[in-house]
DNA sequence: AACTACTTGCAAGTAATTTGCATTTGTGAT
DNA sequence: ATCACAAATGCAAATTACTTGCAAGTAGTT
């Protein structure tokens, strides 16, 4: 797609030199596209995004594991088929999500993080490291053409 | 696994005939799993549960995709890769999800549901149809064994 | 410039789910 | 009860999303 801001490589750089990560093409430009993407992506539509199609498809899976593990990415639970991928320094949020078209929103704010503290200690689990919460409806635009 | 109980067989009949689907052996029996199951199940754990496996998994699937949309079905978002069921007769809750050995526990009540008509009206979309909020974290049990 | 461990592309492999099609089976009408 | 027929099923093949093995390439150190 565009080229790699200047700003941003030299960002990435230091971020992955600092986990001892090597800045590789391929992961400047995934990087890349998520900062740029609206809304999260699928690992496929990484692949589209990225710069004349040249990066296999298992190097995008490969480094989006990488990324998530160092938790500057995370995967969304949104279609129990495809996981739906955006970078996580964003404030921790959640999703409405359209049911026709696919397209996501992100929300401001969590309240459900309150509610966590509520489960915490009781039906047997040590603890809660995450959690997802998604909504799902029809966006205005679909509405329209009656999908 | 069990036999069909002749209490639940006669409500099944009934439900699947006003609504015009014929109340074939495969899904009366895979309603009769989901009824007995403690957690939801992937396609392939309800054909495991299934009478002496007769019942193709493509069978499974189709009837899951038409009991979910009578209603009477709903699929979790809990794995990217897998779709987990269960009967949405009961009240609308959420769940807690072990990220090591997959075990839910179902958690009652649902708060999130407040939440939603602060969205309703803003982000462009028409109407939420549903949500899902779903905790990760570690069981006791797998805790213990240090998974 | 050389070394080496980490990365990548490519091809093959898996797991979950879907689809095509010939055959069988519920069900309402007779 | 029997019939007719749309709906449902089994089986095999196809599809989708993702993973893995491996030889070749390369970033980052020396």
């Amino acid at each position: 797609m565009t080229g790699i801001c200047k700003q941003h490589e030299i960002h990435y750089r230091q971020a992955l030199k600092s986990s001892r990560q090597k800045a590789t093409p391929a992961r400047l430009a995934i990087l890349e596209v998520l900062e740029h993407a609206r809304h999260p992506l699928s690992a496929d539509e990484i692949k589209g995004a990225l710069p004349k199609g040249k990066t296999d498809l298992a190097t995008v899976y490969r480094n989006l594991e990488m990324l998530k593990e160092k938790g500057w990415v995370s995967a969304l639970n949104i279609s129990s088929q495809t996981a739906y991928y955006e970078l996580s320094k964003l404030e921790h949020h959640h999703h409405l999500v359209c049911e026709s078209c696919g397209r996501t929103k992100a929300l401001a704010g969590c309240k459900a993080a309150e509610l966590t503290k509520n489960f915490l200690n009781q039906k047997g689990f040590a603890r809660i490291a995450r959690h997802s919460l998604e909504y799902f409806g029809l966006c205005k635009k679909c509405e329209r053409t009656n999908n």
